[in-house]
DNA sequence: AGCACGCCGACT
DNA sequence: GTCGGCGTGCTC
């Protein structure tokens, strides 16, 4: 019998910690199990036992488990194994991934307990009530009771799937054949397919014929994609077998599709947004990631900053499954891996049905402005675009990436421009609710009446956002019915899905929004497509901004298009002359991916070397430099010029805290272990260092 | 990350 | 004379 046992706990340090086994618990303890430790001065926590041993610790006061939460593992081996990994590649701790795994009711730390000295009742009333602990065995949870667990799971008594799989056009057919082909040389494939190439119908065939060799399905999607369609959609093919994983569920709906993963009725496909690759899953045979193109699946702020994507590579290669990656403007990382011989490559290149591809049409904004022929977020031909659309009652899209009504205001006289007063940045202006807000922070204050420096009324507005774009549509026609989707108005899941629907049902006949209209969401009555700025875009301090910005033109573009008329895609931009500009309205990933490249491969980025970020904040912006400085410098000196930096990112200042950054460009040859171990290094002896103590330094490894 | 301990300003 | 600010140190 074990006595001791090393426990996971859901902090940001670095390690395990080691309790030593009351003897009645030594017995029914599991590694993967859930166990209430004291931690702390007067603190108990709910954390995961990672292995039990008989090795007492040297030199540490070690304290007794109190109570063993679950008889059965929440946790498999394979998870445990893939946490480590992420904390490793990710240089992050156990804890932190253990936190962003486990749905928050499965890890709530319970009520201090009364008196710790008292062993008696070791799982208490107070813990089981809960419904989630696995005080019994774990089938009990794939029984009816849930609803969605119906007792008809065996397979042997579910309806064949064929009858249900949708036609596929000789187009898909050939691309789902390649696909086979493919993966007898590649674990992982690439399915570049343009635009409503009809990817699903493929992604439905895999999934069916993994069900029938007996394998588990994961089909991960960006957040925005996952709406109710889609899933309806599946569901009518694979019913039953079919569990949905998202962010915007309750807590204790995703620990249900966790604990029933762990049944032996586990739902045998999985359709979830990035956190699901931390689901349970015995049978792994088939990961689809669409739109596998989307930073989305980069975790940004909390730790572990994983993505998701590559994880679930990664753990497919581990079950030796088999993957599927699909979009219609591959990331750059991706498709230099089709391209090396890497993944296996498929393209689709024809639309399902007789859906055209849409004519884009380039607006020279710079030209009209310098005519006078425009002033405000319209140009004429767009104008008569949308009104040709709704005399003919077809839809529009317009996309303008900015929220709120002006990204700025100014007094004209004195120049004053309002600040966040705890982030280095100007607060946007939304007219709605009369307020301006920090997008970084939510720092919301009044518009002021008068200028507060010089007592000025007239305050100019800079610039439009969606808000303001909605307004301008209802003065130019005012009869045309007009839905805005930004993050402001789809604060809930039911008002994201009442304006896909409303719009789907031709109840709006203009969606003006943000990113989010360029997200998968097909409409048969789109005939015209409006970017209002491609420059917004364009002009974001990254060395991905023209990558980014081809896959959201690309993106909104391809909600254009009818089966009947040609659909109309109208690009403003003041760089008319830009090559990524001709090579969106000439379809062309290929020569953005060449251009692209050179210029990767010229300044030492991405795909052609790894990045890590090390972040540094402090409240002071003295101490953060000094830190920024003496880090950097110690990082020269072992990984000479692959060290660069230290530099402020775009917003130097969020939330009272001062940023500054170094960066490493590490050639792929170059093992990780060893810059992990320096990096870990560094940061423990620069944070024992008391000029620095109250500083915070983390890493971001592969950034997007 | 919490949380307690510990040493300096505006309050009953 | 106290309540409380957040700097500092620790968590098996």
């Amino acid at each position: 019998m074990p006595h001791f046992a090393d426990v996971i706990l859901p902090v940001p340090l670095q390690g395990l910690f080691t309790y030593s086994l009351p003897p009645d618990l030594a017995e029914r303890a599991r590694a993967g199990s859930r166990v209430v430790v004291p931690f702390g001065t007067k603190k108990t926590q709910t954390g995961l036992i990672a292995r039990l041993h008989d090795r007492a610790p040297e030199g540490i006061d070690v304290k007794s488990i109190l109570e063993l939460v679950d008889e059965e593992p929440v946790v498999i081996p394979s998870q445990l194994s893939l946490w480590q990994w992420i904390a490793d590649y990710y240089l992050c701790s156990i804890g932190e991934v253990f936190k962003a795994a486990l749905p928050g009711k499965m890890k709530n730390s319970p009520r201090p307990t009364p008196d710790l000295s008292r062993p008696q009742q070791r799982i208490s009333a107070s813990v089981a009530q809960d419904g989630l602990t696995f005080s019994q065995p774990v089938d009990s949870f794939a029984t009816p009771q849930g609803g969605e667990a119906s007792g008809l799971m065996a397979t042997d008594t579910v309806q064949p799937l064929s009858s249900h799989l949708p036609h596929l056009s000789p187009a898909q057919q050939t691309a789902l054949d390649s696909i086979h082909s493919e993966w007898n040389q590649h674990a992982v494939c690439l399915l570049h397919g343009v635009t409503s190439s009809g990817k699903t119908e493929i992604y439905i065939h895999l999934i069916a014929e993994a069900i029938r060799r007996g394998e588990q399905v994961l089909y991960l999607l960006p957040e925005i994609v996952l709406t109710s369609q889609l899933t309806e959609r599946l569901q009518a093919v694979f019913g039953q077998r079919l569990g949905v994983y998202h962010s915007k569920f309750t807590d204790v709906q995703r620990a249900k599709v966790w604990l029933r993963q762990l049944s032996s009725a586990p739902y045998d496909i999985i359709v979830g947004v990035r956190s699901s690759i931390f689901l349970p899953f015995r049978n792994l045979g088939l990961v689809i990631v669409d739109e596998e193109h989307e930073v989305n699946f980069k975790q940004q702020d909390p730790a572990p900053r994983y993505n998701a994507r590559n994880v679930a590579i990664l753990m497919a290669s581990r079950a030796k499954a088999r993957v599927l990656l699909g979009t219609a403007t591959p990331s750059l990382d991706s498709y230099y891996n089709a391209r090396l011989g890497k993944y296996g490559l498929v393209r689709l290149a024809e639309r399902y049905g007789q859906v055209q591809l849409p004519e884009v049409e380039i607006v020279d904004m710079k030209e009209l402005r310098r005519k006078r022929l425009v002033s405000g977020p319209f140009s004429p031909r767009l104008l008569e675009q949308m009104r040709q659309a709704l005399d003919a009652h077809e839809q529009v899209i317009l996309f303008q990436n900015r929220r709120g009504y002006a990204p700025h205001i100014e007094c004209h006289v004195c120049g004053w421009v309002p600040r966040c007063p705890h982030c280095d940045v100007s607060l946007t202006m939304h007219s709605r609710s009369g307020r301006m807000t920090c997008h970084y922070c939510g720092f919301t204050t009044e518009i002021p009446a008068r200028c507060p420096n010089c007592e000025n009324p007239e305050l100019r507005q800079h610039g439009f956002g969606t808000e303001r774009i909605e307004e301008d549509i209802h003065n130019v026609f005012p009869s045309a019915r007009v839905a805005r989707m930004d993050l402001d108005t789809t604060r809930t899941r039911a008002a994201y899905e009442q304006i896909i629907h409303d719009f789907a049902a031709g109840e709006t006949d203009i969606l003006v929004g943000t990113q989010m209209v360029t997200k998968g969401l097909d409409f048969e009555q789109v005939s015209v497509v409006g970017i209002l700025s491609a420059d917004t875009m364009l002009n974001q301090p990254d060395f991905r901004a023209y990558e980014r910005s081809f896959q959201m033109m690309s993106q909104v573009a391809g909600r254009a298009g009818r089966r009947q008329r040609q659909g109309h895609v109208l690009l403003q931009t003041m760089e008319a002359q830009l090559p990524l500009i001709r090579h969106v309205v000439a379809g062309d990933y290929d020569a953005m991916y060449q251009e692209q490249m050179t210029e990767r491969r010229q300044f030492a980025y991405p795909p052609f070397f790894r990045l890590i970020f090390v972040y540094m904040k402090h409240r002071r912006a003295d101490t953060v430099e000094h830190l920024a400085t003496e880090f950097t410098r110690r990082l020269q000196g072992l990984f000479g010029q692959r060290v660069l930096g230290p530099d402020e990112p775009p917003v130097a200042r969020v939330q009272s805290l001062f940023i500054r950054r170094a960066m490493l460009k590490l050639e792929p040859a170059l093992p990780l272990g060893k810059v992990r171990e320096v990096l870990l290094q560094t940061k423990t002896e620069l944070l024992a260092d008391k000029a620095y103590s109250s500083a915070q330094i983390y890493f971001d490894v592969d950034p997007l």
